[in-house]
DNA sequence: CTGAAAGCGCTAACAA
DNA sequence: TTGTTAGCGCTTTCAG
C-alpha cells in the first residue's frame, strides 16, 4: 500500500498511516479534513454530497486500506450478509453440489455462507444454530436432522429459513425437495417389472422425512404391481458408506439372498458398491442393483450404475435465488412454500432380469430405454 | 418457549417476552431487575458474581431465549469466532475433504467457517477476501489462485492467514502441502520403470505453484532414469474436468499417442478417465494411466485406478489446528513455516508394460508391490 | 452540501 | 457482590 503524500493532517497522532490498525472511517475522515457522515455518504452513494467530494473519499479509501467494519454497520439493526448453510456432510456429493450452488446465488447477491457441517447429530446442530443467531445472520437454509433439538427449533424459528431436502413440519418452513416417494417407487417398480421379487431396500431411517417417503415409495410399488410385499426386504439404518456395507453383507450371507437391491442415500449406495466389489459378486447376472444420486463416477461402476438421478444443482439454485430474494423483500408468505423436483431413473447395465438358478448364469440381457 | 410467571417486572413494556424482537442483556436485565452488567459478568462466569444470581441469570437468559449478539463483541476490539476458507472448488474431493476437516477443527474451539469458493477467478478471489476483511474474520485458510490481484495479496497479508496446497511465496503466509514435484517424479518413474517411453503429462499451469511443481516432478523423472525426454507429451491448462477430457482427446487422436498418461489434478484425472470410458480404450493393454489423488471411487474404475495418494485429511486437519492455535496464541513466526506431507502411489490396475505392438496386446502383466 | 450527536449491544474500568 | 458509564465504528436524524 503506498503511503500518499498529501500531509494536510500530518500533525494528528497516528492518522491511520501505522499499519496495522485498522483503518476506520473517523481516521479517513481527520485524513482528508472532513467529518464521519461525510465518509459515511459519500461511500454510500448519498446523493446529498457534491462529486467531488465523493472522489476525494473515495480515492483516499481506497489508498488507507478502508474497509467498512460489517459488525458495526450489523450492530445499528441492519441484519448481517452472512447466510447460515446448515448440512450433514460436506464430502456427500449431494451437499458438495448443493454448498456449490448456494455458495453462486449468494455471491451474486452480496452474500456470504457460513458453512455449518452437523454429521447428523443433534447436539451439533444445536451448537451450530445457536452460533449462528449469535452472529445474527439474514438467515439459514438447512437440511435438518431427523429430530432437532427443541431449542434448536425455536431458534430457528425465528429466522428466515428454508429447508433443503429433508421436509420438517415442525420448522414451519417452506422446502425444495424431491418427489422422494415417487422416484423410489419407480426405481423398485423398475426391478419388480425386469422379474424380480426379492427386492432389498438398504436406505436411512424412517425418522428422517427422506427416509420415510423413499421406504413408503419401496413398498408402494408392490402394491402397485401387485406384488407380494412378503418378499421384500428392508434394512433401515443411518445413511453411511459403513451401514450400507454392512447392510449389504448381511443380505448376501443369509440362506435366500435377494435378487436385486436398491438403495436410498448415496453414501448407503457407496457402501453396497463397496461390498458387491470386495465380494466379488457378478452385477447384474447375480444381483441387480439400483443406486441413488448420480454422482459423475456412478456411470463407471462396472458397465455402469442404473441409478435414480435428481437436478439438485438446480434444486439448490431454484432454492437460494427464491431465499435470497425472500430475505430482501422481507415477504413473508402465509403457508410454507413446497417446491418438488422430479427425480428420474436412469437405466444403465446393473440391472436386468434375476438369473432363474441361484448360480451365476450367462444370460445377459441388455435393457435401454433411457440408457446414457 | 413457555413464558415464565415469575412477574416480579410485568410494569417495564415490552419485556422481551414480545417474541420476536430480539432480546439483549438489558432485557434480561430489566426482566430480573439487575444492570447488564451484571448479566454479562453472570453469564460469563465472572467469579465476582454469586453463584445463587449465576444460576437465576442464566435461567431467565434461557428462557427468554437470549443469545449474545457476536456483533457487538467483535465491535469492542474482540476479533470474532468466523475463519474464512477460500478455495476454487467445493465438489472437487480434495477441497471437499479439506473443508470437512477444517470444519471439526474449528467447531471443536468454537470458530466457524465461511466458505468462499473462487472458481480460481483472481476477481472473485478479491471481492471475496475483501468481504472476509469487512466481516473483521479472526483469520483466513486459502487455496489461492494462480495470480491473486494486488489488492487481495495486501488484504490477505493484513490478517492472520495459512494457504493450502498451493503456496505463494507473495503471501508470506505459513503453507501446508504435499511434495508435489517427488510425488509426481515417483508417478512417472512407475511408468519409465515398465518401459514406457512415449509418457504424457496432463495437468495445471505451471503458474500455479503445485502446477509447476509436478511438471518439474515429471521432467525430473526422465532426467533420473537417463530417458530421452523428447519422447514426454506435457499438456498444460486449467484444472478442470473439461481440460483434462479434451487434452486426453487430443493426445489419442494425434498420430503416434502415448501409451501412459500420468495426470495433475482430480479434476483433470477426472476428464481423462472420461474420455478413455468414451472411447473404450483398452487400460492397461493399449494405455497405462496413473491418477492423481484418491477418492474412494478410483478403486473400481475398471480393474482400479494407480494413483497417487495423499494424505489430505491429515493435511488439513494439522493445518486447521495449528492455525487455531496461532490465533489464539498471536504468535508469529518470523519466517513462515512449511509443513510439507508426504504423497504415495499406489498400484492397482490400469498400469502395465506398453503393448509391444501398438494395436492391442493379449500381455496383461500383474504388478502387485503396493497393492490395495 | 456538510457537521454534530445519538445510539445499536456489549464489555471493562471505575465506583460504591 | 453489584451498579454506572464510556466507548467500539457505523448510520441516521437533526442542525446548520
Amino acid at each position: 500500500m503506498k503511503k500518499t503524500g498529501h500531509s494536510q493532517q500530518m500533525l494528528t497522532f497516528a492518522s491511520a498511516a501505522k499499519g496495522d490498525a485498522t483503518v476506520t472511517a473517523q481516521a479517513v475522515a481527520r485524513h482528508l479534513g472532513l467529518s464521519v457522515s461525510t465518509i459515511g455518504r459519500a461511500l454510500a452513494d448519498d446523493p446529498r454530497i457534491s462529486p467531488a467530494t465523493k472522489t476525494r473519499v473515495r480515492e483516499a479509501a481506497e489508498s488507507l486500506g478502508y474497509v467498512a467494519n460489517e459488525a458495526a454497520r450489523v450492530m445499528r439493526g441492519g441484519s448481517s450478509k452472512l447466510v447460515g448453510l446448515v448440512l450433514p456432510d460436506i464430502r456427500n456429493d449431494f451437499y458438495a453440489t448443493i454448498a456449490q450452488a448456494l455458495s453462486a446465488c449468494c455471491d451474486r447477491e452480496g452474500y456470504r455462507l457460513a458453512l455449518c457441517i452437523t454429521e447428523d447429530d443433534r447436539e451439533l446442530e444445536a451448537r451450530q444454530v445457536k452460533e449462528l443467531v449469535a452472529a445474527r445472520v439474514a438467515g439459514i437454509i438447512v437440511v435438518p436432522t431427523a429430530n432437532p433439538r427443541r431449542e434448536a427449533l425455536a431458534m430457528l424459528c425465528s429466522l428466515p429459513r428454508v429447508q433443503l431436502l429433508r421436509n420438517l413440519p415442525a420448522l414451519s418452513a417452506d422446502w425444495f425437495g424431491i418427489d422422494d416417494e415417487h422416484c423410489m417407487q419407480a426405481g423398485t417398480r423398475h426391478l419388480l417389472d425386469l422379474g424380480h421379487r426379492r427386492v432389498a431396500y438398504i436406505g436411512g431411517e424412517p425418522s428422517l422425512p427422506t427416509g420415510a417417503a423413499r421406504v413408503s415409495g419401496f413398498r408402494a410399488a408392490f402394491r402397485g404391481a401387485g406384488v407380494d410385499p412378503a418378499s421384500a426386504v428392508e434394512e433401515l439404518g443411518s445413511t453411511t458408506v459403513a451401514f450400507g456395507a454392512q447392510a449389504a453383507a448381511r443380505l448376501l450371507a443369509c440362506g435366500t439372498p435377494p435378487t436385486a437391491i436398491i438403495t436410498g442415500s448415496v453414501q448407503v449406495t457407496l457402501g453396497v458398491l463397496e461390498t458387491l466389489h470386495a465380494r466379488k459378486v457378478a452385477v447384474p447376472d447375480q444381483l441387480s442393483i439400483v443406486g441413488f444420486g448420480d454422482p459423475s463416477w456412478f456411470k463407471w461402476w462396472r458397465e455402469g450404475l442404473t441409478t435414480l438421478q435428481m437436478p439438485i444443482e438446480e434444486l439448490a439454485t431454484a432454492c437460494g435465488l427464491w431465499f435470497l430474494n425472500r430475505l430482501r423483500s422481507k415477504s413473508v408468505g402465509q403457508r410454507p412454500h413446497a417446491s418438488i423436483t422430479r427425480a428420474s431413473l436412469v437405466i444403465r447395465g446393473t440391472t436386468a432380469p434375476p438369473a432363474k438358478t441361484s448360480s451365476i448364469t450367462m444370460a445377459r440381457v441388455a435393457i435401454g430405454t433411457t440408457k446414457r
